[in-house]
Formats: C-alpha cells, sequence, structure tokens
DNA sequence: TAGAGCATGTAATAGGTTACATGATTAG
DNA sequence: CTAATCATGTAACCTATTACATGCTCTA
C-alpha cells in the first residue's frame, strides 16, 4: 500500500505555526506552487484526524462578520511523527513528465510543429524562473530573522538550477531540431516499426 | 473535469508499432522509466476502449506454451487523435518533491539529518545519470537505423541536462549547510512563529 | 522445487481534484 | 451589482496502484 505524504505536508506546514485549513492552502498555492500543492478535499479531513489521534490542538476563534477560524496546532506527538519522516529516506517519485512524453513521439508530427512544443515549454519555464526570483526579492525583505530562512533559500536555489537546466536544455533541442532537414511531410497513416527489441 | 494522459501514452506506443499490452508495460519500465509509468491496471481497460472506439485494432497472436498475444494495432482514426493531443498546448503539472518538501520543515531536525538528506537525493540522481548514459549507448548502438532516434537523444539529453543541475543543487546545499554553525540542538517541543505574512 | 518470465485481465483500494453548499463582507 | 475574499466542510468523481486469479515453461 502507498503512503500519502499529504498528511506531513500537512504537520510540516504546522510546525511553522498555528494555523487553519484556509491558512495551510494558501500556504502551498502562494509559496511553494512549484513543487507542491494541496486541496481542501484533503487538507479538512486530516486536519480534523491529527486532532482525534492527538497530533495537533484545535482552537476555535471566532471572527465577526467572518466564519469561524479553527486553528490548528502541532502538539509534542505530531511533532515527534513529523521528525520521523524528515529523517526517514525518501523513496523516489515518478512524476509524469508531458511534454518529454509528447516529444518520444514526435516522429508523428512536424518539426515545427515539435519546436512549437518545446518552446512553449521554454518559456513556461522562463515564466516560472522569474517568478522564483521575485519571490526570493520578497522573502529577502519581508522575513529576514525567521529561522526557516536558510531553508527556503535552498529550495529558491533548486528552482533556480532546474529551471536554468530546463531552459539551457529546451534551447539546445530546438537547435538540434531545426538543423534537421525536414524531409517527408507528416503521415496520415501510422508510421510503423515492427520490431521492437525489448 | 481533468483528463488523463494515460489513453495517449498507450496511442503514443502504438505508434512505434503494434504492440501487446505487456508490451506497453514493459517498454515504459526499461526505457522510459524516468519520467513516465503506467500499470496494467490501467493499460488493459485503455486497450480494450480504443478497440471499441475504432483507435486501435485488436488481433490475437497465438503461442505454444505461452498465453496468447493480443496485438493492438494503431488505426488513422487512432493516429489522428493522437497527433491532436501532440499539438495542442501541455498544461502545466506541479510534480511533487518529497525532498524539497522535506527541507521546508528542516528546521526541525539537525543540520546533519538535513544534510544526510539532501545526500541521498544527489546519489540517487547520480545514479539516475548513469543509467542515462547507458541507456543512451544501448540505443546509439542497436537501434541506428530508427526514426524516432533523435527525439529518444532529446530526452536522454533532458535526463542528462536535469541530473546535472540536480547534482549541482545538492552540491552547493551540502556545502552551504555544512559552513552553517550548529547552534541549537533540535527542539523535543514545535518551533513556532505566531506571525505568518500571507 | 521455487521462482521468474510470459500474458491477460479484474476487483479492491487508495489518493486526489472539483464542484457544491453556506453566508457575510468588501472592493471594483 | 458582480466578483472576490473569507472560511469550513462534504460528496461525487476521476485516476492510479496493488493484489490477485490463472496457468504454462524455463532456469537456478
Amino acid at each position: 500500500m502507498k503512503k500519502s505524504k499529504t498528511r506531513f505536508a500537512v504537520l510540516g506546514i504546522l510546525s511553522y505555526g498555528p494555523m487553519s485549513g484556509y491558512d495551510i492552502k494558501k500556504f502551498y498555492e502562494q509559496n511553494v506552487a512549484g513543487f507542491w500543492s494541496e486541496s481542501y478535499g484533503q487538507i479538512y479531513p486530516i486536519l480534523k484526524r491529527l486532532a482525534t489521534e492527538g497530533l495537533a490542538t484545535r482552537s476555535v476563534h471566532k471572527q465577526e462578520g467572518k466564519p469561524d477560524r479553527h486553528i490548528y496546532a502541532l502538539t509534542a506527538k505530531g511533532l515527534e511523527e513529523l521528525q520521523q519522516w524528515l529523517v526517514a529516506p525518501t523513496g523516489r517519485h515518478i512524476g509524469r513528465h508531458e511534454t518529454l512524453l509528447k516529444l518520444m513521439f514526435g516522429q508523428q508530427i512536424s518539426l515545427a510543429q515539435n519546436i512549437r512544443q518545446i518552446e512553449r515549454f521554454r518559456d513556461r519555464q522562463k515564466g516560472e524562473l522569474t517568478e522564483i526570483e521575485a519571490l526570493k526579492q520578497r522573502f529577502q525583505q519581508e522575513e529576514v530573522e525567521d529561522p526557516n530562512m536558510p531553508f527556503w533559500q535552498l529550495a529558491f536555489s533548486y528552482g533556480e538550477h532546474v529551471n536554468r537546466a530546463y531552459i539551457k536544455w529546451a534551447e539546445e533541442a530546438i537547435a538540434t531540431l531545426r538543423e534537421m532537414e525536414p524531409k517527408a511531410p507528416v503521415s496520415t497513416s501510422p508510421k510503423v516499426r515492427y520490431s521492437i527489441h525489448c
């Protein structure tokens, strides 16, 4: 059976301070959009479970004009479970990369169309790189004394390294494709190989 | 509603030639392990659907001593649908990156333990890089005249670029963490911040 | 003789997203 | 006046993995 990491994503974010489900969602959306996401359908039931299991405490904060906030705070037991996960070896997870998958079947469309796809990919990653730089700036200005800062910096650095690699690969790939002479036009019947050596 | 890409992963692989569900699974396992995977529970039902929808034809190949092979071949209609997907813009997909997520909560464990995790990540990616090089060699030797070759090369190049970036980031991150003086020991009660500016 | 490979397939289960319900307030 | 923000929560749905059933052959 496969273990969900959402539980730890929630537990972990609670280590930043007491929070509501709404806050957690917002945090992942606004700050970690690049490599993690969570939906309400997961967050709220998990928070409830964490409370019944004694890993977090729940308190209701009344507000006027706005709905009540249900604030969850990590307990010592919750921290312990979080720490156990943090030090445990991380299993490798195969992310599905749609652009690369499409490229595997690039034979079935024209060179120009393949280039178009890689350009789209490159442009998206360029945008992401810009966003990361902006976020980095914002964080360095606003949260100077936060003890988590060094780790956020590492995450930003990761985003920079990886996105630069994406962009460099894309540029090279586009150049390679451009150099290939556009031979036979795209077929309307499958181009098949009748022997695959597996 | 969210659209599954498995359908196209199957359709696409059939563009390489007529194949069985077993072959498809093997292909993804052995050649594309880095960025895509499929399970029988998905493949077989989809093949059945493709046949009823006229996107693929099915023929049974009897064997002695072994179970029959159900071979599926792409039809013109199937190729058309594949091509439509191949040229359509690719939506961005947020892969969940467990090592990075753990790093976000690195405050809750020791510096040494954080370094340990990044080292594990680095070593895994080093292994992956080695595998990619080996696969690249094997492909270049065995399948010289395959028309899909240039696209496979691009996929290999992608793997090299990205894994080198992973490794470089990891080395830098480890160096950064090593330079940080190991201050207060790890807490057994949550280190919290009571203000998060969102 | 135990296990791996061949080969197809399904059922149970887990994981996750989306849409909806509720309802007040505030900004454009 | 419309849309967004605040805020919690659930039900329906889709996607995907795992385990199992079947059964033969070949290898260690």
